[in-house]
DNA sequence: GCCAACGTTGGC
DNA sequence: GCCAACGTTGGC
């Protein structure tokens, strides 16, 4: 099993969004590098620190969890969807993404500020100067280390 | 709202 | 294939 973070804007879709849904279909991500792991990598059972970017503060949410594997995002073929893609070929789909389910709500959001303060995530590449994938891999301690700190 | 860092685009 | 220009991201 692998462990993931997934990076949201919680105006757009928060974890409130996906506890109400229960799951949904991780669309939108146009970058080539989160494509790649969207679409070969997640495996079902993999688990995701669902992060709340551009917030006050920006945190770590929760925890969803990966049911269904890389598929087409259909919102690429969607003409009234503003992540629409002219370019991308129906039969050989640019854009890919995973459904995931909700898992839970931390008790205390982790924020990006505790997380720099703790050691045991000096790795952690979310925390790497420039860092902008909105899909990050995340190493079995950090995840424990970040779980630790949210319950 | 600022701005550093990064990805993409396109002229050459 | 280089690289300048541009757009986007996201912490602060």
């Amino acid at each position: 099993m692998r462990y993931w973070l997934l990076k949201t804007e919680p105006g757009c879709y928060g974890i409130d969004h996906l506890q109400n849904d229960k799951t949904t279909f991780w669309s939108g991500i146009r970058n080539y590098q989160a494509r790649n792991m969207l679409r070969d990598q997640m495996q079902m059972g993999d688990v995701c620190l669902f992060y709340h970017s551009n917030a006050n503060p920006s945190a770590v949410a929760g925890v969803c969890e990966v049911v269904k594997e890389g598929s087409p995002d259909p919102t690429q073929f969607d003409t009234t969807d503003e992540h629409y893609d002219g370019e991308s070929d129906p039969h050989n789909p640019r854009w890919f993404g995973v459904e995931v389910a909700y898992r839970y709500t931390f008790a205390r959001p982790v924020s990006i500020q505790e997380m720099r303060n703790n050691p045991t995530l000096s790795q952690m590449k979310l925390l790497e100067k420039g860092s902008r994938l909105s899909v990050l891999p995340v190493e079995k301690a950090e995840f424990e280390e970040v779980l630790r700190m949210g319950t």
